[in-house]
This record gives C-alpha cells, structure tokens and sequence, in this order.
RNA sequence: GUGAGUGUAGCUCAAUUGGUUAGAGCACUGGAUUGUGGUUCCAGGGGUUGAGGGUUCAAGUCCCUUCACUCACCCCA
C-alpha cells in the first residue's frame, strides 16, 4: 500500500513555490516599512492557551483542534500528560510569548509579524485546508485608532505590491466592554422575540453567541433581522469617536471600504474595529485576511492590561488569487554545460562546481547524450547560454559557448573561460 | 459533522445497446547525414480502468462495499 499524505495536508511544489516566495517577500517588505518585525513562535502549545483566547464555545475550539496528550517523562502512575495543540491560529502564541517574555517591559509598543502552517481538522474544500498557512501581524500596546489605520494601510499597501485589485475591505465596530454588554442585552431580546423564525442554528446561537445570528445566511433570518438594533448604533460615545477616527482616517489616505454592521468575527476576543478583506472570485471561501482589536486579550492571557490589534491572510488563498491573474515569472538557469566524450565531461565537472560556488545555476548531465538531447534539455531548463565541450575543443584548448536567445556563439579558451562566463553572469 | 458529484497513461479527456489486444492530444525518451535548442516529421516507453467483491459466455461500462478526491452546507484565513 502506497503511503500518502494526510486529508488536506497539501504538497507545494516547485513552480508553485516561487509564488509563496515572492508573496513572503513582499510581505516582508511592506510590513517592514511599517515597522514590523518577525517573530518565529512554536507549531506546537498547550491547549489551555487556545481555549482561553479563542473562546471555549468557538467552532474552532469546540471541533476542529489537532489535540494530544504529552508524553511525560517522568510520569508515575496516574501522572497526567500535558495537552497539547497545533496552533489553529497566530494571535495567541504571539500573545503568549509577548506576556511570556514581559516585552513590554522593554518597549510599551510592539509590532510582531509571523508567517507559517495553522491546523484546522474541517472538512477540506476549495481555499481551506487542515494544514494551511497564514501571515499575520500583531500591534501591541497601542490603543488608539491611528494603529487601526496603520495595520489597514498595511494591508492595503501589500495588497497594491502583488498588483491585485481583489480583495476588498469591509469594517465593522464590535464595541467594547462598556457597551457591548447592553448591545448585547438588547439584541438577544430582539432575537428572543423572533425566536421561532430563526433557523435552528440561530436557535443554539442565542444563548451562546447572539452576534453571530446577525451574518447568518438564512433567508428566513436575514428576514427576520432586518431591524435588528445595529452595532454600531450601540456605540459608546469611546468606542463611536474611535471608529469615527479609523474611517476619516481611510478617507484621508484615499483606502476604499465599506461599513458592514453585520459583520461579526468569529473569534471571541475581538473588539471595537473589526474587518475583512473578501473576494467573490475563490468560491465560498471568500476571506481573504482578516483581523481586528483584542483589547483584553493580553490581560486574559494574564498580562498588564495591554491593548491590542492585529490580523491574519490566508497565503493559499492569496496564491489562488495570483493565479487567477496568472501572475508567474519565468525563473530559468544561467548556464548548461554540455559536453561530449568523458574527458570533457571530467574536465567540466570542477568546473561547474567552481561556478556553482559564485552563485551562477549551472546544470551538467552525467551520462553520455547526444548533443542535440543536449541541447533539447537546455532549452527545456531555460538557461540562458549553453557552453559546448568536446573531444575537439579539448585538443583545442578552447570550448563553444552559445548564447541561446541570440543564437550566437563564440570560442573562448579554456584558461579564460571560467572567468569569461562569471563575467557574463554579472552583466 | 451533513449533502452532492467524480474516479480510465504523469496531465486533459475518448471508448457504440456490456463485445476482439482500452485510444488520442500534451508531456517524457530517442531519431530525421558522424556534434547544435524552440517549429515540423517519425518512432518508442508508460495502464491491475482507485481498490475489493458480485451478475454475465463476456465488465472501463451493470450491482454492492470501500477508499480517495472535488464542490457545497457549516465554519473561517
């Protein structure tokens, strides 16, 4: 029996990788003229940190967690293991560590980025895997909405570098712990009222998390929470001027959005500006990046009283979009060395290592093979010259190189060729 | 977790009402005056028709089971 890879663990291969590359790089790019910095946190936590942010009730907590019992070592009898997760998202480990290494004792302000696999245990389906990978950033220490702002230009801007006009912004305001309380009060009563006409998901919904009946996508409910109170309505007066703030902010930068009241996150710790990136182009599976304030993440995670704001994007979702506009750069090899008879192979051989040594790709074939299978493979390879040695050339002292795309070729003596072809590299 | 769909060569797909040795394009390998790429021409390799069982003189085709993948619900990045 064949051993294959696991339900929605995912190979990425070359010619699919040079695109997460160039992804991570401009990602690295534009985040560090924000001022971000990476931070490499562990794959692997305790669950108790998951269960703790994310919230005891959330889908992702409740069902979809790779979990497992640690071994321990010095274990007795009846000695418990310690539970362990696969991270199924960022903001938690970088939250943790944060606290974990009190950051914040060194410098009030903090602007983490992390890139890297997440595990979810859902059904696979088109954009959403069991192992899939995000790039994410975090601002710490910062309440104000100038760095809402920030981490939406960001986003905005890196968006702009893959030259993508998808995906577009949506925000929201969930309020804070001053005023959601009562927005909250008011819509489950809104909702206890209607209760029959809800779907039964929305039913199970009203005790455990209300908001969420705002985004179902029922007919029935949409219906019957056409006049349901608004967020933002609910807005204390901290919380309005706040939002206020984020969206002249976006004006003034000349940022498209639109204001979504219905939009809830799903995570709990969410508050006050919350957003989405979307697009209608990859199916159901329509966010993109997504993120927003935690204000009382830090201190949960028994932590100073540290506000917070942050995001993360789907990198195989961002890919699938690049696709879609068939963005793809060639690659290709500087050199192929093609040689005839074993002397010449044996003399091209250091050679080729030589060159490799300074950076140049170079590609040589081992066993004998007709010049134009050669010839054929260089082309397949797409190197830009070909360096042709054989039993004649050798005696000659001399080797043929072809410069592919001009077709051109010239004879230069085997003492200056290694130094003819760097130099033909460097131009 | 629920539902639907699809499994034939590395890839995209053919194969009459069940009927000879399962084909084509692309890709791969080699060749077309002895040592020169892309285009063209010729040739070649490559399949347990996802797997297992059943019906039948005969199964890629019909039935059952199973596995895998895909899409949607749900959820989310």
């Amino acid at each position: 029996m064949k051993i294959t890879s696991i339900k929605g663990f995912a190979d990425i291969f070359p010619g699919e990788v040079e695109t997460w590359q160039w992804v991570e790089a401009q990602a690295r790019r534009v985040f560090s003229a924000y001022n971000f910095a990476e931070i490499r946190i562990p794959i692997l936590e305790k669950t108790e940190l998951f269960s703790r942010s994310i919230g005891e009730t959330t889908d992702i907590v409740e069902k979809e967690m790779y979990t497992f019992e640690d071994r321990d070592a010095r274990a007795g009898a009846g000695a418990e293991g310690t539970k362990l997760t696969l991270r199924p998202e960022g903001t938690a480990g970088v939250v943790r560590a944060y606290v974990e290494a009190e950051l914040y004792k060194i410098e009030p302000v903090r602007k983490l980025y992390y890139l890297g696999p997440m595990f979810r245990r859902e059904r696979p389906q088109k954009g959403r895997m069991r192992q899939f990978h995000q790039i994410g950033a975090e601002a710490l220490g910062r309440g104000d909405p100038y760095i809402d702002a920030e981490i939406l230009l960001l986003l905005h801007d890196f968006f702009q570098s893959l030259g993508l006009t998808e995906p577009a912004l949506q925000i929201n305001s969930l309020g804070c712990s001053e005023c959601r309380p009562q927005y909250r009060a008011n819509l489950l009563a809104f909702l206890k009222e209607r209760e029959a006409t809800l779907c039964g998901n929305c039913q199970r919904r009203i005790d455990r998390n209300p908001l969420r009946a705002l985004d179902c996508k029922e007919p029935g409910c949409i219906d019957a929470t056409k006049d349901a109170p608004s967020l933002l309505d609910g807005l204390c007066a901290v919380c309005a001027e706040h939002f206020a703030t984020v969206q002249r902010l976006l004006g003034e930068t000349k940022v498209n959005f639109t204001l979504n009241p219905r939009m809830v996150r799903g995570l709990d710790y969410y508050c006050r500006t919350t957003f989405e990136w979307t697009t209608k182009l990859l199916g159901s599976q329509s966010a993109v990046a997504a993120g927003g304030r935690y204000d009382g993440l830090v201190e949960q995670l028994s932590g100073p009283p540290i506000p917070g704001v942050g995001f993360a994007m789907g990198v195989e979702r961002l890919t699938m979009l690049l696709r879609l506009q068939e963005r793809s750069d060639a690659g290709g090899l500087d050199l192929y060395f093609a040689w005839i008879g074993a002397p010449a192979r044996d003399w091209a051989f250091p050679l080729t290592h030589r060159l490799r040594q300074q950076g140049i790709g170079v590609e040589i074939e081992a066993e004998s093979r007709s010049l134009k299978s050669q010839m054929r493979r260089a082309d397949k390879l797409k190197a830009r010259a070909v360096v042709i040695l054989g039993d004649d050339e050798l005696a000659k002292g001399l080797a043929v190189v072809r410069d592919m795309a001009s077709k051109q070729q010239q004879e230069i003596s085997l003492d200056n060729l290694e130094t003819a072809l760097t130099a033909r590299k460097a131009n």
